[in-house]
Formats: C-alpha cells, sequence, structure tokens
DNA sequence: TAGCTTTGTGTCAATTTTACACTATCCAAA
DNA sequence: TTTGGATAGTGTAAAATTGACACAAAGCTA
C-alpha cells in the first residue's frame, strides 16, 4: 500500500475519492444516475455504478463532488449534500472490481476511502448522450437498483436513507421536479422518496400550508384528462420560513 | 493506558484521520472531553482540541473511531455514529497548528481528510486522570467552548447539529446517564442537547408513554429535597417499540 | 356524446400538543 | 421539633393536527 506522493500543486490523491448519487424524478419515480462500466467488468460483477474520482488535493471536498457532477453532466449549482464517508480497507478490492480499477487508476491497490454525496438534479436539465467521453451514463429507476459495483449499492441505500430524513425536514424535493409542476407530481415525488402512499387529500393540504408554492393561472395542456394548475415553489417565502424556524413536515 | 500496539502489516494512511467528539452529561448540561495540546501550541491558537488520529489501513473507520477512544479512555461498546467527512486542503495547516503537528505527526505537511464522529459515553465511567500518558484529557462543558484546534470547533457543532436531529428520532440519550436516572436528569439533559426549555409535564407525558422505562422501586438518597424515583432504561421494550416502528419524538 | 382518466375539494372524529400551578417529600438549620 | 428551602410529581381544558374517506368537474379520445 502506497501513498500519497508529496503535492506539487495539485495531484490525484490516491486515498481519498468521492461518489455521488444523483438523484432524479421521472415524475413517475425516484432515479439515479449510473454509469455502465461496459462489458469488461460484467463477466465479474455489476455493470453499473456510481460516479465518481478521485480527489484533487488542492480541492475540498464539495468541490470534488461539484467536479465530479459537472465532469458527468455539465451541470453547476446543484442541490448537494454529504452523506458520509466509507472506508472499508477492502470496499474496493473484490475480485469482480480489481480489473476494472486497473484500466481507470494509477494505483489501483491502495486503500481508498471515498466520501459520498448526493445530489438533486432536475432531469430534463440532463439527457444521458449514447457514449459522452466514453462515459455511458444512465438514469436508472431506483426501485431497479438492485446491485451495484464495490460498495456502492450500500452507498446508494444510504443516500435513500438521508434523503428520506431530510426531505421530512426541509422541502428540498423542488430541486428535483422542474419549475413548474403540478401538485400531483410533487405528491407521487414524496411517496416515491418515502416510499409509502400518502393520502392525497392530507398531503395537499399540508404542502399548502406551508404556503411556500406560488399558483399560476397556467394549466397543464395536452393531457387526457383534467388539466392540473401549475405551481411554482417560492424561494422568499421559504427563506421566511426558515428564519422564523419549522423543523418537521411530519410526513 | 496504551492498547492496540502496531499489527504487522499496517500502516498508517498519512491521508486520513478519524475525530471523535466524545459526549458526556454531568447531570446539569452536555460535555465534550477535549485533549489539552499544552503549552507548545498555546502562543498560537487554542490549546484544546478533539480527540482523533491517522488510520491504520487494515481497519475500517469505525474501528478507527473505536480505537482512538478506545486508547484514551480505556472504553469499549461504546454508542458511536459517524457525523461525516471534513476535508478542507488547509483544514489543518493554520500557522497555529503547523507546530503542534510536527511534533506529532510523520509527515506533518500531508493533506488529511478527517472522519468525525460522535459518542455518548455515561460520564461517570471514565475519570480524566492528571496525564494519561502525556494526554492531558478534560470534560469541558459544550456552552463553554468558544474555539479549538484546527478546524474541530466546526466539527465539534456539526456534532451537536446531528445529535440533535437523532436525538429526535432515537432516544440515544441513555447512553449518557447513568443506569439508574431519574426523569429529572432525562429531562435536564434533552434540554441541553435541543438548548431549549421543555414543559416538565409535558415532556414527562411523552417519555412515559414510549412506554421504554422500568421504573425502579427505589428513591434518590442524600438529596436536600424530596427525593426522585429511580428509572432504568428498557432495552427489550425499544427494540419491540423499533420494530413495530416509530420515527418521530417530535420535541 | 359517452366513456376514460385524473384533478380538486370538505368534514368529522381521534389524537396530539400546549399552557399552566399546587401539593408532597425530604433535608438542614434554627 | 419546627420551619424553610428545594425539587418531585401530578391533571385538565382548549387548540391544533392528523387520518380516514367519496364524489363532482374538466379535458381528451374514440
Amino acid at each position: 500500500m502506497q501513498h500519497n506522493p508529496k503535492k506539487i500543486n495539485s495531484e490525484l490523491n490516491p486515498n481519498v475519492s468521492v461518489d455521488c448519487v444523483i438523484f432524479g424524478f421521472d415524475l413517475e419515480q425516484l432515479t439515479v444516475l449510473l454509469i455502465d462500466r461496459g462489458e469488461i467488468s460484467s463477466a465479474f460483477g455489476p455493470r453499473m455504478a456510481l460516479p465518481g474520482n478521485l480527489i484533487y488535493d488542492n480541492e475540498n471536498l464539495d468541490m470534488a463532488a461539484n467536479r465530479v457532477l459537472d465532469e458527468l453532466t455539465g451541470l453547476k449549482n446543484i442541490y448537494l449534500e454529504q452523506v458520509g464517508a466509507f472506508g472499508d480497507p477492502d470496499r474496493i478490492h473484490k475480485e469482480s472490481d480489481r480489473e476494472w480499477l486497473k484500466s481507470i487508476r494509477a494505483e489501483p491497490e491502495a486503500r481508498v476511502i471515498t466520501v459520498a454525496y448526493f445530489t438533486l438534479v432536475p432531469m430534463s436539465d440532463y439527457k444521458p448522450q449514447a457514449s459522452s467521453f466514453a462515459k455511458n451514463a444512465d438514469w436508472i429507476p431506483v426501485s431497479e437498483i438492485k446491485e451495484l459495483a464495490f460498495d456502492h449499492f450500500e452507498i446508494l441505500q444510504a443516500a435513500k436513507e438521508k434523503l428520506k430524513q431530510k426531505i421530512k425536514i426541509q422541502p428540498i424535493g423542488f430541486n428535483l421536479l422542474p419549475e413548474k409542476f403540478t401538485l400531483s407530481q410533487l405528491h407521487r415525488l414524496y411517496e416515491s422518496i418515502l416510499d409509502k402512499p400518502l393520502d392525497k387529500r392530507n398531503f395537499r393540504r399540508k404542502i399548502q400550508k406551508l404556503d411556500i408554492l406560488t399558483s399560476l393561472r397556467e394549466k397543464q395542456r395536452g393531457v387526457p384528462h383534467k388539466p392540473s394548475l401549475l405551481y411554482e415553489f417560492n424561494e422568499e417565502k421559504y427563506q421566511e420560513l426558515t428564519q422564523t424556524g419549522f423543523d418537521n413536515f411530519g410526513f
């Protein structure tokens, strides 16, 4: 095991990486942006992995996570929160992962601690191109993910749990929706994050009482049923609310 | 007290450390176990720091945190939870910290990410000895701490916040109390963690409704006022409760 | 125009929360 | 032994919140 060749100005730190759980919402269910590692690894284990990389010695952890996100999607200024550090000595050294690591890391045998983040992306802001720089990324519904490379499945579960807890305390879900959205979409979003059904009327009552939605005088168009009113998230009212202090949605 | 002399095959990783926020409760207020770095550093900055150390390459993060705790206090099987990773490139390279680092680290200039933990210790289980192996540790009331070495003050605040959130969801506070305790002590504990007054009767009602306390047929002795009944935490009932699922204390 | 689909809405009972004050019990000091 | 000081322990009523529940309205399509 070797470490840290001294830094000139900015080298990759071989011992610390960040991994990003990039959440999206397709207006039906929660999804995650995963990297397809391709055939090479498929003989051994799961093809899909979380996007992530080693950090540079001159950037802090949040910067590294933003960089990973930016390099993959081109997105900046995205809601981002740390999930925690994962550091089992053998977390990346399963037989099925070794080969792939050799192809992408200078020191594939190094012991790497990873710091996991989750980010919330309006899904329409990023459409994966087939093979953007050899990175084949795809939005995968969370409910369909059964396994991932390395310890990434464990990380994903921790991220889901963190999101679940957080959304009970702060209305961060808006970061997953387009600017204009319907209450039904918001409703489905909460159901898919909390992973349980919520009564429609009670949900609407509770959300409306927060008074952080601006009702637009505009309806959905082209839907084969009664069109829904559209709403916007009201940032200012939300700020007021957090000042005066509120803690709990209680879903 | 020293432990755990090096395992062969196991080097210190110069890039990753753990730091522990060791909480205690003196039956009046929340306290933290801090290391006094002594005169050397005092000319430059805060003398006090969180206990912590680099990790070994063959241990995982939880193990490292337990080891740090054990080395300092000799305690094992302590409630312990990760707070998160802190990794500003210059987090340990303030002028006031450099000198001290030189005296304790092989590579004092290395860039170190730290993973912070908080632990809950029944304060009576550990009485600091004046100078246990040059480590001068002391329980300091949280409310009195205004500054710490490195970025440890920031870490402390994150730990307090995490504890605050967590205690609203799980009754982990019992880990800070002696086996037998009074409801008033529990009450004060919650007040000092949540940092706000709680109505006595409402608090008692809410706690009692959880039905995780065993009322002992025993009273406080030697107090200059009406003695309180003593209680024990009932682990089994708590387990039942978590099975059937409960989420929120709602303090 | 009939039928399909989803939106949007109100009430009542049960539960939970909040605010609030006085007596009981022990110790210590006179 | 009495008294004063300190904290323990207890109940209620009003207000707010939650949970359960069903049907008419609006647009699209065939």
